[in-house]
DNA sequence: TTGAAAGCGCTAACAC
DNA sequence: GTGTTAGCGCTTTCAA
């Protein structure tokens, strides 16, 4: 009593098995009459096609193997959105993997998604040492997401964070502010990028007088404890410039613990416009990436290499521009006010 | 020039393809030797098994397919965590898939878990409709996690939202607070168990003169709303249980927007123990459910029907217990200590 | 338009 | 221990 298979359903409809795997696929070259008979059997049998059998014989899969590096990240959730949905107008359909942030569990993951014979790779964000990345790129194309390697063939996505870093440190300028703090991101992802946007934008404004990094490191607690460092010197700034959003909130809590106001006494901007800045509660002024569409791109990259249309070793990059959101933790310096 | 097969590692060990496929999955009856010799021709041609093809030959797959409602939300990936790890621990390996909240979609990911002949499946948090889910159980079987249905032979995990709501309203209780309301989460998934949970620990205390329930909807725009509308009341309580960390926060919005304090004035507790209450800026007492258990459940429920520890028709309930995680929204109430 | 036959790459008896 | 031989369920020429 296993799953019936196209030989039941091709003896059920009278005919061969060759025609019910046409009818299957829907190919237009089958009769009216027969392709009835064969959907009518199929249904009745409740058969279901053997995907492992159809790859088998086909050698394509339409399978894309997609890896988040961190499944507990919302921000590779939209980056998934975004792929699923160029993915499935493509007619592929994705496969998810993770490595819980687990150089080797994701070396595993890719592993079996190149046992399951995937035709491409996306990985998002992966920690994985670039020769792996290189290695799995002889085999299947591969789009790598907020990561850069030089490698051959491998095509990448990422948001320009320098770029992103420039709309925070102007924003502010533009509200006044010349006494801009940036604490960054550590050895982080894109953290370097960020540190390196806001000197540029701050000299560019002619402040490099008051360009002041303090150490971060991504998390609420290293945010707030620059902070803290921060109000404790002779001269603590107007504004800061968090590199991320969890170091932003930790940037107002050091700030309100230190019994000043946001925005009042000093603005606050982070950096991914994740769900914790949009919380009516934080209401933080952040950058934004377009993560879905790094995901769409990601996906077109890579079917660009399967379908033939794009192919050799020459890399692809896409340089997506990320956005500034406006909330309620910016605004017009007291100070300068004042003096106005 | 495509991937080198069993066939092409047999010739170059100068072995049969048979015992390539026993070293493959180390069998002890294999000489050393040869189990060498298979081992160095396979690294010297990068031979990657074809798990597709495996899988065609031998039935199983050992992959088990793990539908995750919402990517987006973190409860999921925490179960994904607990059945990762118990499915590693068992040799399998898991697929991830997600219908992005929408039954069509999620529809579809089954069945391409079913197309793929996955040993089993667990869904959990799915929106479909109960008769696919017994469908899907006639071929394969199924654990779901966070919901109940009456189906043979599909084994459920749940965690007692009742109790939690308990343990909620006694922690409160016990710091000496009577007048305790409930925002509660309308028709949203556990909201009815709350909400229940609540209303009999009150009773159970002897404060059932003091239910009152407002209408909220697990967003933080809804328990902002349902605590305005209670601090407007003549008698407002002093004391809050949300439905949801989300709709705590927005109950603490609507405290601090009334000028009153979080926990001075009024104390709120959360449920689901996410990020958001454990952000040092909110620090929200919250009930905990055991996620990464509730993930491990649900793959050993399902590994021992595939390896028939468990089989037949008789569904396997299991109800997991939450726990209380004090932070700092929660207080002796004020006007009883000043009353003192 | 339909059917026959030869694989796809591997596993699983069964012999030697 | 190791080799031989059938398949697993499907796709894909090639004929008819």
């Amino acid at each position: 009593m296993s799953a019936p298979t196209m030989e039941d359903v091709a003896a059920r409809a009278g005919v061969s098995r060759a025609l019910v795997s046409l009818v299957m696929r829907n190919s237009p070259k089958v009769s009216p009459a027969s392709r009835s008979a064969v959907l009518a059997a199929a249904a009745e049998l409740g058969y279901r096609p053997n995907a492992i059998a159809r790859h088998l014989a086909s050698s394509r899969t339409t399978m894309l193997g997609v890896l988040l590096s961190d499944i507990h990240n919302p921000f590779f959730a939209e980056i998934y959105d975004g792929a699923d949905a160029e993915a499935v107008t493509h007619g592929y359909r994705l496969l998810l993997g993770t490595g819980s942030l687990n150089p080797v569990r994701e070396r595993d993951a890719v592993e079996a998604f190149l046992e399951l014979r995937v035709d491409a790779l996306v990985l998002a964000g992966p920690r994985l040492p670039s020769t792996v990345i290189a290695a799995a790129a002889r085999e299947v194309p591969v789009a790598l997401v907020s990561r850069l390697i030089r490698a051959d063939a491998v095509d990448t996505v990422v948001a320009d964070d320098r770029a992103g870093a420039g709309l925070a440190v102007r924003h502010l300028a533009s509200l006044g502010h010349r006494r801009i703090a940036h604490v960054d991101g550590g050895a982080g992802a894109g953290a370097s990028a960020r540190r390196t946007g806001y000197q540029k934008a701050m000299t560019s404004l002619g402040l490099q007088a008051h360009i002041q990094v303090v150490a971060g490191d991504f998390t609420e607690v290293g945010g707030a404890g620059a902070v803290r460092r921060l109000l404790q010197s002779g001269d603590p700034p107007t504004a800061i410039f968090a590199a991320n959003d969890l170091s932003g909130a930790g940037a107002l809590d050091a700030v309100e613990e230190a019994g000043l106001r946001v925005p009042d006494d000093i603005s606050v901007v982070g950096y991914d416009n994740t769900a914790l800045a949009a919380l009516h509660h934080v209401s933080m002024t952040t950058i934004n990436q377009p993560r879905e569409e790094m995901g769409r791109l990601a996906v077109r990259m890579v079917l660009d290499r399967v379908e033939g249309r794009a192919s050799g070793p020459t890399a692809r990059r896409a340089v997506l521009t990320p956005d500034l959101v406006v909330r309620r933790t910016t605004a017009v310096p007291r100070r300068q006010v004042e003096s106005a």
